[in-house]
DNA sequence: GTTATATATTTAATTTTCTTAAATATATAA
DNA sequence: TTATATATTTAAGAAAATTAAATATATAAC
């Protein structure tokens, strides 16, 4: 069982990454692709991605536009300008955090204990 | 305001790794540890720090022990053996997530789309 | 003296966020 | 015709954290 508790926080801004990296991508695209960069590591399930992206949208931060392809629907995802600066800030602070993190997780164990006998 | 929403899901591995590296601390203590070793980035709030504090002693990972200082009462927590292990597993676990997470956020921006024009 | 600040723990209501699961539907390979 | 892959939606429930308040002592400032 993967450490999936660590996801908590991160999703909503990996979704923004993604869609800032791409002029759009629908749902099952943006699961596959995190699945894919993390080596399975990280998973987006569907009950936590759309309602992400409904509600990114209804901040007005992306917009969608449906199109039909191979018979079957598929709703894309776009990043509307204030999407864009909005999802650098949080990428930007994810990262900033991110190497917070690692830091205070870097020190020790039990640093300048290691003398003892 | 400094990005809270991150810390989620991350704060239990935080305190099991500041106990692993003390033989006891108390509750106001791990606080302002993790605020000293973050910069006051991260932030652990008595709501949040408290509650995964009885869980953990609950599932025997930690043991307490109150003692009078000061006048003042104060609780030290400890790591049981299980909790060490436990401890360490979980602090190895994110500390491989968070390598993940940057390489998920490193890739781009627009990767390969710098030459159009 | 009394006010503010720092130390210290506890608890409870609420909100946010995610998990789990189910429903719906098409295409394609076995 | 069965299984697998593609694709979206929604809802119930659980987990985790936020916010806030209650309680209590020590000490420094005014």
């Amino acid at each position: 069982m993967k450490s999936k508790e660590f996801i908590k926080g991160t999703l909503k801004t990996i979704v923004l990454k993604l869609l800032s990296e791409n002029e759009k991508m629908y749902g099952y695209e943006i699961s596959r692709k995190v699945s894919e960069l993390s080596k399975d590591e990280i998973q987006l399930t569907y009950g936590a991605l759309y309602p992400i992206l409904y509600k990114l949208e209804s901040e007005g931060l992306l917009t969608t536009t449906s199109e039909i392809v191979d018979n079957r629907a598929r709703k894309y995802y776009s990043l509307t300008d204030s999407g864009k600066t909005f999802a650098e800030e949080k990428v930007s602070q994810l990262q900033q955090f991110t190497e917070t993190l690692m830091q205070v997780l870097k020190t020790g164990p039990n640093t300048m204990l290691n003398f003892e006998q």
